[in-house]
DNA sequence: AAATTATGACTGCTTGACCAGTCATAATCA
DNA sequence: TGATTATGACTGGTCAAGCAGTCATAATTT
């Protein structure tokens, strides 16, 4: 029944989950780019939805920043029009990968060790 | 049913999304990065799951990079954790962004426009 | 001008994501 | 040692994500 969705939705009564500006922003922006990157590659909405083999009502969500798309979808998306997000040496994860995995040996193995000395598999 | 979903599973008899390799290790990194991180501010599982307002188990995807995982909920739990992603000034997402929003408006509306000039930026 | 294409917005249906809860095991603390 | 806590793995139920499809409008092409 969307019918009672509708109208739940229209006075407030549904719980809709709470984000943080950080996280909404960081989804926005990723669907900004891929939309702008779309463009550059000349490719229409369905085009690249069909190259990614999701529909162009998911693709056009994607686009928007919305935050319940599949993250999977998401990168897929991203990756299809030359986005590289993590791959990249000068990115910022990738930084913090590798700065973390030379300190995660020195991390306690579970949250509440605070001295001794464990090395973390991954 | 479950039993019938692992029966055609295990008959390869279900359609299972593809990704890239690249969308792959983007959410891999990602999630490892999160319980990295998570381990850093010595927070259990339940402990950031939480206070990003989802159920351990859903974290424990998010945390193995799982593709199926809503893109606000594993951006929230990254959030959380004090991963920037696209905030930094040097993330290069971030500075495609603004270099892309001066030159929207000289891109051309549509995709089927073939002889207009299109500034290739980045 | 008309014809084609792209985009935005929506709708019902099906499938699976997410949740709450459990259990076993491992790790840590007292 | 035993008690506590963290983690990994799973399960049934619920509800919404994603899909296919439609329509109107805007943009582009001819």
């Amino acid at each position: 029944m969307a019918g009672a969705a509708v109208i739940l939705r229209a006075i407030n009564m549904v719980k809709s989950r709470t984000y943080s500006t950080f996280a909404r922003e960081a989804a926005r922006l990723l669907g900004m780019e891929i939309k702008l990157a779309r463009k550059q590659c000349k490719w229409s909405e369905g085009e690249l939805a069909t190259r990614a083999g999701i529909s162009r009502y998911t693709l056009q969500k994607i686009e928007k920043g919305d935050m319940t798309c599949a993250i999977g979808l998401v990168f897929e998306a991203a990756s299809l029009v030359g986005i590289n997000l993590f791959e990249a040496e000068t990115s910022p994860l990738h930084r913090q990968m590798r700065a973390a995995d030379n300190k995660i040996s020195l991390l306690p193995k579970s949250t509440h060790n605070p001295k001794k000395a464990i090395d973390d598999d991954f």
